[in-house]
DNA sequence: TACCAGGTAAAAA
DNA sequence: TTTTTACATGGT
């Protein structure tokens, strides 16, 4: 076991512990994410070896700087490279969280939430395929089931390495799910529609058919045109991907259910919007909407967030 | 026991 | 073109 160490600067302000908890949901681990006494690790596969990465903070909010370490069988510098541009990107170091808070300035409710998760980054997956896959195994579901689903996909179906006594899992590969089947896919709890959905998509991807990693170098709307056009895929999870795992700062699921009623909670004491209504309402944070619902999401999930007695439809 | 949950495709109107 | 309905699972 080899390991090689780096540092990575983000740009300020940048809080870890809130940026990294969001991959958890500030829970510790959450399927390959792992978040430990401030400590990020993540299984990588990077071109066919596997490799740990373990992130910690060694600055401040105002001056942060991180240290990234690469831990494998015959890791090489080659590798560390691979694995800090990797962390980089799915910690979001590079989001520049200023234009966001001076465009909420006077905004009472995202004023109050931005300041109180201040250096917070929207993060990212790790590649587009996973929060696809992801995407498509949370529809129409509790996030409490969802997570039950993600961690049994994850820890049967994704590779491993074993480091210091703990066992560590990649999100596994369309080849592997290919192998696993419907049938493999049913056993980890999806419906037998959502594993034809991610079969379909995984076919697509060994056949070359698909680049879903190339949607990188598109825009907003031509991500959306291509990938509505495969099955399971519609408005609600292509604006997710757009987010999670594209980075984009205006991008909107205006269908999200959560999503209508936090935003029912913070600005409409309770009153549940319409699909159309909740669209037209979040112009207010464009070109940031992105940033918006990063934002509200995770004020929720740290119960920042006073409930409203009853929610009304 | 019902109904609901961070939707979507396909059928029906 | 717009509006229902089946889908599947664990929580409440």
């Amino acid at each position: 076991m080899e390991s090689l160490t780096a540092e990575l600067y983000p740009k300020p302000p940048f809080d870890f512990g809130l940026t990294a908890g969001s991959h958890t949901y500030f829970r510790g681990t959450y399927g390959a994410d792992m978040l430990e006494d401030g400590d990020y690790r993540r299984l990588l596969n990077i071109d066919g070896r596997l490799v740990l990465a373990h992130v910690r903070s060694t600055g401040t909010t105002n001056e942060p700087a991180l240290m990234v370490t690469a831990q494998g069988p015959q890791v090489s510098g080659k590798d560390l490279a691979a694995v800090s541009d990797l962390m980089a990107w799915n910690l979001g170091i590079d989001a520049d969280m200023g234009g966001f808070y001076q465009s909420v300035k006077g905004e009472p409710v995202l004023e109050s939430v931005t300041s109180q998760l201040y250096g917070l980054h929207p993060t990212r997956a790790v590649s587009v395929f996973e929060a696809m896959v992801l995407a498509i195994l949370g529809q129409q579901i509790a996030a409490a089931v969802a997570r039950i689903v993600r961690t049994l996909l994850i820890e049967t179906y994704g590779q491993t390495l074993g480091v210091d006594g703990k066992t560590y899992h990649c999100f596994p590969t369309p080849a592997t799910l290919l192998e696993a089947g419907i049938d493999g896919l049913r056993k980890m709890k999806l419906s037998q529609r959502k594993a034809e959905y991610v079969l379909g998509i995984a076919q697509e991807i060994e056949d070359g058919a698909l680049d879903l990693e190339a949607l990188k170098h598109s825009t907003d709307e031509e991500v959306v045109a291509r990938v509505t056009r495969l099955r399971g895929v519609g408005h609600w999870t292509a604006h997710w991907l757009l987010i999670r795992a594209l980075s984009r700062t205006d991008a909107f699921p205006s269908g999200d259910l959560a999503l209508k009623r936090v935003v029912s909670q913070l600005y409409f004491n309770g009153r549940i919007l319409g699909d159309r209504e909740v669209e037209e309402f979040s112009v207010r944070w464009s070109p940031y909407r992105s940033y918006a619902i990063v934002y509200m999401f995770a004020a929720d999930r740290q119960g920042l967030i006073a409930p409203v007695d009853q929610i009304r439809r």
